[in-house]
DNA sequence: GACCTTATCGCATTGAATGCAATTTTGCAA
DNA sequence: TTGCAAAATTGCATTCAATGCGATAAGGTC
């Protein structure tokens, strides 16, 4: 039935125990008036045990991004024999994106609130997402490596989700005053076509004329 | 001579007092060897005193911030007739890029290290870098209400910006040991032009054929 | 059941950051 | 110049995140 052996079963659930408990007190209290101290007390665990379990507080925000950047490296390498860097970056972007787990959602919903609100955690996202970045880039380099190099890949990305960031932030100052999880989907969604629209247009061209379109840039000597 | 008042100019000096007492105790003990304190007591004023000249010890290393984006907001606002968005972009990256004082290249090439290596101010550069962007997408859309509305601004800043943060991060994961700040610079501007060739490809384009190439988006209602 | 590994815990400590109130310095006007 | 109001500096106390350490308990293995 489980494959766990008791020990880290028993881990599983009490780092859940913290998630569940730092979720509702953030919900009710607010992430700066919520201590540390707050979250291990409503999990019933110590102080000190919170920082065996998360390196940080922020850090307890963002429990799955291993799964999530998972999710894209498994996007790339399962590609299909037609498919360009663009096409394969869009479709990983969908399928990382379809991530939504009941009771997850909720944590993403009041994660994306938080962001928003509280510098500590704005700071923390844009980390893990530009490391997310850097580590797509390399599986995409490697995935074409007749058209990209590791220095185009990384600019191609960067440029991917920095679009679709700049697009989703103007979204979601917008749509402040809705918590309807369904409408924030829909602005993911709609700030996405909007951002990658140009994408989608030189990729349209690439087929028509690879090597002028996307040539691949030579990597420079280190001298 | 000096238009600023007494205290204003005293303010300054002490202000500059700690950028570089900082900046020398960061070089010799590293950044998180470095407590508040002791970059107080080095500048000669009580640890208290810090905090009413920056909010944290991470903004110390980004002093001309406002100055920065506010270089980028006057080569939005005389950009040329015959300048599109991408161009007006373009000129605006480079102008500045030429930031170069000659002991402001210093702190800058400080916290270009620092901000590789000490997740917090990375954290924090990243923030200031988006909010930064949000600015001038403002501008950008602004200056161009015909062809961009907000939206769609946002979305290019952010993949303009991406890009060059993304190559900008391969490159200065190969240039480890160097010190000199030329192969430094050289680095940024092989970055962007790699990052950014796609879009001059665009942007010719776009001067064959604005209407297609570059189409504006419409603002969704928000219902 | 003996033995080793791993978790948990309490305690002390460091360091960033904030609030408050006392004191000094500066700007300005009478 | 003198005196007054605004702003800056400072010390002190406090909160809180985060780390190190050593003792104790629980889980896994033979």
């Amino acid at each position: 039935m489980s494959r766990m052996s008791l020990r880290d079963r028993k881990r599983a659930r009490t780092r859940q125990a913290l998630v569940e408990a730092a979720t509702e007190l953030f919900e009710r209290d607010g992430y700066d008036e919520t201590t540390v101290a707050d979250i291990a007390a409503a999990a019933d665990v110590a102080t000190r045990t919170f920082f065996s379990y998360f390196p940080s507080k922020e850090e307890l925000l963002f429990p799955e991004t291993d799964a999530r950047l998972g999710a894209a490296v498994e996007a790339i390498a399962s590609r299909g024999p037609d498919e360009g860097p663009v096409e394969v970056l869009l479709r990983a972007l969908h399928e990382v994106g379809d991530d939504n787990d009941d009771m997850a959602s909720q944590l993403a919903a009041l994660r994306l609130r938080l962001v928003r609100t509280v510098p500590a955690v704005r700071g923390r996202a844009l980390q893990i997402q530009l490391d997310a970045q850097r580590e797509i880039a390399r599986h995409l380099a490697a995935a074409f490596p007749d058209r990209l190099d590791e220095l185009s890949a990384a600019a191609l990305v960067g440029a991917f989700v920095g679009a679709v960031t700049g697009a989703l932030q103007v979204m979601l100052e917008d749509a402040d005053r809705l918590n309807d999880p369904g409408a924030v989907q829909a602005a993911v969604r709609r700030a996405t076509d909007v951002a990658l629209t140009p994408w989608l247009r030189m990729s349209s061209a690439l087929q028509q004329s690879p090597r002028r379109a996307c040539a691949p840039v030579r990597r420079p000597t280190a001298s």
